[in-house]
DNA sequence: GTCTATACACAGATAGAC
DNA sequence: GTCTATCTGTGTATAGAC
């Protein structure tokens, strides 16, 4: 019921939204953002009584939730290489879109406020949960399934970073697959 | 001979440089800059003919510089799991800072020039060739050794974003050295 | 080399008509 | 709800005096 489509109040939000991913926060005009909404600088005062900061604090809102994933087709792995590889295919998906928003949000945090930032890092705990417990099911030590939880995600965020935002993935040939394989093969006949 | 200290001129560069990092490119005024330099806007544009943005390309080329590492301590390691154990420790040094250039550079991305960000791709390349000339003392696959020098890189970057940048660190009371071990961990006694 | 003074475009924001 | 018209501040940039 709340989100009825094609109102003007959605379409100023998805324009922001894309400009502000665009361009950046700073560098985005309200003037720019109704041109592009098709209405004027007024309409988008009349949705949002605090005016472009107002827009910033909702699509970050947007934009954080949309990073979350579900690991759907990575639970109920066999083993842990079988989980690292399912885990990577599946994040490989719509990467990069991912891969933007990612270092959007990052770009942005300066201007966040320290709720927003609490909530974007509570964002991260529950995903990190979500793998933690899919690891946990090959892992004893309750300790070396948190650390290697991390260090799953911190792999996956610094190829985002390179690979893909810096465009490394087109420059070298290389695909995630590459990373996931290094990965398994070192996690896998070593006691872990 | 180049780099005359102290006059106005690398007082501009240095302010503008803060200022960027700080705040980003686009919030950052020409004003601003100014005065926080001690200076006027006029005299910014004597120095720098292109204004704001021949400030941005040449704190930008000096921002990526100072990214480099040169892997002194971590050279000349005993086993992999040394060199891991070496190249995290030698990272972990001044890792707040180069935190908050890493993501001031991946923000401000999409505002460089080809070349800018052809010179950033370099600079990857050869960072990662210093690790692979050290990984490969110990593992024999070329492109085992290619891999898992990218993983490396990746994890590190990944850490700077999530415990560093945003401040999950703290939050965690992580240490780099928590990340250290479980790699070493991983890539110890298991064929590699 | 650094200043004062200023040009001029564009920023975010609002009042009031329709 | 959306518009036109407009306010006021700030942005980059330059001319010309010292």
């Amino acid at each position: 019921m709340k989100t009825k489509k094609n109102n003007r109040r959605e379409i100023i939000l998805d324009t922001a939204a894309r400009l502000f991913l665009e361009r950046g926060y700073s560098a985005t005009s309200t003037r720019h953002i109704a041109e592009s909404a098709g209405c004027t600088e007024a309409a988008i005062y009349y949705h949002f009584k605090d005016g472009k900061r107002e827009l910033l604090r909702i699509v970050a809102k947007r934009r954080m939730s949309s990073l979350m994933v579900a690991l759907d087709s990575s639970r109920g792995a066999s083993s842990l290489t079988d989980f690292i590889t399912r885990f990577g295919n599946e994040l490989a998906e719509g990467r990069e879109e991912r891969a933007k928003i990612l270092r959007w949000v990052s770009a942005e945090l300066p201007l966040f406020s320290e709720e927003e930032i609490a909530l974007h890092q509570q964002l991260y705990l529950f995903f990190h949960q979500q793998v933690a417990a899919e690891v946990e099911r090959f892992i004893v030590d309750k300790n070396e399934v948190e650390r290697l939880s991390w260090l799953l995600i911190c792999a996956m965020l610094g190829y985002a970073d390179v690979f893909i935002n810096l465009g490394m993935e087109a420059r070298l040939n290389y695909v995630p697959q590459d990373l996931i394989r290094v990965l398994t093969k070192a996690l896998s006949s070593n006691g872990l």
